[in-house]
DNA sequence: TGATAATTTAACCGGTTGGTAAACATTACA
DNA sequence: TGTAATGTTTACCAACCGGTTAAATTATCA
């Protein structure tokens, strides 16, 4: 009895392609922004437009909507690690993973929040991908860096803390908004804000990744 | 009726004091952890080892203890902003920031949690003090930078983003805790991991910030 | 069109949660 | 030590919450 009552007709309908497309979608809203245990069923019938017991017919239980989310979320989430090219330029690679973290910050916040909601009280429910295929995923990568760094093309760092800044910058954007546009202030917290983190974030890490050190010229009086 | 029946004692007691510092402590450890929708009277109160009516003696609501705890924490949590000194040296001012937030990281990671539950759902009990006391601090700090960058000292650089990469990069270690120690592994995610974070972070940003751009003298093969 | 499968809703249930009332116990102090 | 002030507990309540049941409604298609 481990199925809802919609996924025990003979054949899949029409209807439960489009409901379970906009009780997730509903979902994505809500989770987002009050975590698991903060959110209720009736908050996203609501949004879905749906009576919560008729929420319970495609998914049996908060619990299963919100693992069939995170499933469909987790994956496209981790694309831009993926794209990152162990042939390619490593100021191009690393500048581009960059870019490519904050416009997902910027068009997909939701989704960021999310998992910030989940990973921050603990991960309970997606512990097993953090150990898992994410783990895996980072691990590859840190070897591209780490022989980049061998290579001398980037300074020498660690490569885990090198990807977990990239995260924390490009995320915070997300997961912190509203504190990022109060500290703005309403004039300066436009849609602009992206350009300009992502004009500082390149100077950062593209700087900061420098072999040698600073140039120190002096001041540029 | 406002006030807690512990406030309308004729004199403060020293059980007053006592108990209220416990509840606030426990507040934090359930808060932190749960968020504030996710987190139950009962909950602290078992924490706290008292009963529910009796945390409600000394708080008359969830709410009410959650904004004591705020309002106790809020203050030192922003003491390494305001230490930032304009008359010091800027390298030295930023790396020292880094290391004091990356120690408050690792001391007081339920503090930072706190507000991360807060603000990644909204802040919907801390919005005055997002857009008051944090944005004059931030304001102020950020003339500071913008003078060492328009006196060469550092990097031309947006300071607001700046400031924000700080606070990303170092917080995420409190609150991304379990994803940081998932992906380092058993092995790698002792205490060993704040040191290795604090000589990345050292280099990106004293690297990052400095003038003139990378030396690039090319691969060191 | 009619019968059958699929979907939706109304009514409900037990457990939890924030909070209250009032009796009871303890402490401080004259 | 007695007593008034302070602190704690027991019992309780209404609202909420996750989930179920069964009946009513709608869609599908022979």
């Amino acid at each position: 009895m481990a199925l809802p009552r919609a996924a025990r007709t003979q054949r899949r309908t029409r209807i439960q392609e489009e409901k379970e497309e906009v009780i997730l979608e509903a979902a994505l809203e809500v989770f987002a922004t009050n975590g698991f245990r903060g959110s209720t069923i009736d908050q996203i019938a609501e949004v879905a437009g749906m009576s919560k017991p008729n929420l319970l017919y495609y998914f049996r239980t908060k619990e299963a909507m919100h693992r069939a989310l995170i499933e469909r979320v987790l994956d496209s989430w981790l694309d831009p690690l993926r794209e990152f090219d162990a042939e390619g330029n490593p100021v191009t690679e690393i500048r581009s993973y960059i870019r490519r973290k904050l416009e997902m910050a910027r068009d997909f916040p939701r989704e960021s929040r999310l998992f910030a909601n989940e990973v921050l009280q603990g991960a309970p429910r997606i512990e097993d991908a953090l150990m898992g295929p994410l783990k895996s995923l980072v691990d590859e990568k840190a070897k591209v860096i780490r022989a980049w760094a061998k290579a001398g093309k980037i300074a020498k760092c660690d490569p885990y803390h090198l990807i977990f800044a990239i995260w924390a910058t490009t995320q915070h954007y997300a997961d912190f908004d509203v504190q990022v546009r109060a500290v703005l202030g309403t004039d300066r917290a436009g849609e602009g804000r992206f350009e300009d983190a992502a004009r500082f974030l390149e100077l950062l890490f593209v700087n900061g990744l420098a072999v040698g050190g600073p140039a120190n010229g002096g001041p540029a009086t």
